[in-house]
DNA sequence: CTAACGTACAACCAAATGGTTGTAGATCAG
DNA sequence: CTGATCTACAACCATTTGGTTGTACGTTAG
């Protein structure tokens, strides 16, 4: 397909970490510094596990990654995960523009 | 401002909606094209009624829109939804550039 | 008019999601 | 060593999600 881009399981998984606003706004914050889980826990009103529920699904979409220091758990941006999604928006933007001078699309209208 | 970011839960939508393939399929063919809800449904191995849910949620996000036609309601794509979403991966993308300590940076993308 | 088609919507179900609390293992500070 | 801190993970709960079937209604074809 032409606007495929990475396996729709993975794709699945960035658009699905994407859909929440705490979510997000991790991957704001760890896109220019780093945190630890504890230290983006406490920037947010709920629990440690759920602040590090998020972080394992930012982790399995690749939008995160984690690695061990000490104690902690730092969290830095990935930018693997961002990229397969913003490649494919970039897929369905083209689709669009293509379609304005498309004579196809006026013959294909009765089409299914 | 030109593009409107929009409010979390509305970004809640867009995302939420493609991350789903069946979805993201649905996307793609009608920004080239326009189908009925039934077009829609004979391509995939579901139910009619669940293509209509799938195309009630792209609608909801603002990624498609549907129009009476006779007894047909036509799916077209709508750049709305669509252009949001890009809009704010670009601001992460933004983020990410201007993160200091550039050097680990470009080490982290050779892993990625 | 009648039958078939396209749609809408409700009710239902299993699985996933987003949150909680509680327990337990490492690691650091004193 | 002891205690505080950071993390991991299980169990549980309410809500949402993605699918189904069934019913109803407007529209088109014969």
């Amino acid at each position: 397909m032409v606007v495929d881009q990475g396996s729709a399981p993975d794709i699945d998984k960035v658009f699905q970490a994407l859909a929440d606003s705490t979510r997000r706004d991790i991957v704001s914050r760890v896109a220019t510094s780093e945190f630890s889980v504890s230290g983006l826990a406490s920037l947010y009103a709920m629990s440690f596990a759920a602040v590090q529920k998020h972080v394992a699904v930012l982790e399995r979409a690749s939008l995160v990654t984690k690695e061990k220091r000490g104690r902690e758990q730092i969290v830095r941006g990935n930018h693997e995960g961002l990229a397969k999604a913003r490649s494919l928006l970039d897929g369905y933007e083209a689709l669009w523009r293509q379609r304005a001078g498309l004579i196809v699309d006026l013959l294909n209208e009765k089409q299914a």
